[in-house]
This record gives C-alpha cells, structure tokens and sequence, in this order.
DNA sequence: ACTTTATTTAGACATTTGTCTAAATATCTA
DNA sequence: TAGATATTTAGACAAATGTCTAAATAAAGT
C-alpha cells in the first residue's frame, strides 16, 4: 500500500496547503502556485511526492496541466488515521 | 497550534507502529522497544518526537518511564486530517 | 556504597529532503 | 518555423532525519 507514501507527503506544510487549494476544484500547476513564494521547479517537485503517494490526479489541458484531488485515496487516508487512534471501531479496537 | 510536528510524527513508519503498539494501553519504553530492531537510544528519539507532537504522555513509573496514548491530541489529528479533505463538514467545505 | 537495569543525552555519520538555477520538453500563437 | 508561456527534469547544496555507539542519569536490589 502507499500508506507510508501517504505519510511522508503530509509531512510538509507546502503539501498540505495545495491539498488545501485544491478543495476548490482542479486547478493549474501554475495557478496553484501563485499563493506560493517558491519556485516552479520547487513546486514541481512537490506535485511529484503528492502524485507518488496518489494524493492528486493530474490532466494535461493544452499548455496547462491541471490538478485535482484524488478523493479514492483522501478516504483511505481517513481509515489510515482513524487506524492510528484507538476505540475507532477499526482494527486496532482490540478488547 | 502543534499540525507540524504531529504531521512530521506520523511520518515515520516507527513512529506510527509506536502508536498503534500503545491501543492497548500504557506500556513502558522497554516494553514497546521489544517489537523493533532499534536500538534504544534510537527509540528514545522516536519517543522524543512524539512527545513533542503531543501525542504520547509519559510517567515515571519506579525505574520505568510508562507512555501512554494523548487521546485529547489524537481527537485534534482527525479533525486535521478531516480538514485536508473536501466536503467534510468543516471548514474545507465553503459552500 | 556498589551493581544492575531502564532510559536519555551527546556526538557522529550516511541518507533524505526542500530548495535553487539552468536546461529540457510541450503546447500555443503569430 | 520562431517565439512565448507552462511545466518538468537534472544537478547542486544546505538542512533535517534516523540511526548508531558511548557516556550520563535515575531508580532498585543487593
């Protein structure tokens, strides 16, 4: 599974906020990375870690490529959290 | 508020096994060492970062330092999470 | 008081991470 | 085709991370 995948992306701050911009809808690379003060590049590199860990889609749309969350993998990323907790009715609920 | 540290804590796949290992209840730092090929000083800094992130309690007890699960910063991480996915009820959802 | 057991701290080290600049690729438009 | 715009790739680099060994601290049992 890509759990840890998951993980390691969520760790950074610039990651979480453009899963954030996204709630909007699907945007382009560059309009996303407009609220950013980072480069392309930079940025670039963070939509590699967030596509790895399957978090966003991607879609070429002539000379754009647009970005979109990908909710299959945002509801597993639930499970995996409330996984983490205890008395969550999941598997950890071991009485 | 802690969203940094909690998120760099559940980055690593120790940490996490770490957490999942305290559902059953408070264990001492030997006890939950046991289950990882780590050395102790090794563990004592996994212990460190999610101490930092709030997420575990720790008590002496005798010559044992017993952690425990924070379910207070647990019930804060579900709303975190839920906030990274759209149509969740909170404030993600702008409609 | 000494010894043993449990845990943390200090310091070193290799790997990973986030960032950058420069160059490459892809698409659109004149 | 040439030039402009959008995005990614390649390579470099400093900072952060996870691990280790060795030493320090704390409590318990003789």
């Amino acid at each position: 599974m890509k759990q840890q995948a998951v993980f390691k992306a969520l760790a950074d701050p610039t990651r979480r906020a453009i899963l954030k911009r996204l709630h909007g809808g699907a945007m382009s690379a560059g309009e996303i990375g407009a609220a950013f003060d980072i480069t392309g590049a930079s940025l670039s590199h963070h939509f590699a870690v967030l596509k790895q860990a399957d978090l966003v889609r991607t879609e070429r749309r002539g000379q754009y490529i647009v970005y979109s969350l990908n909710s299959t993998v945002m509801e597993d990323l639930t499970r995996m959290v409330l996984d983490l907790i205890p008395s969550s009715g999941g598997k950890g609920s071991k009485r």
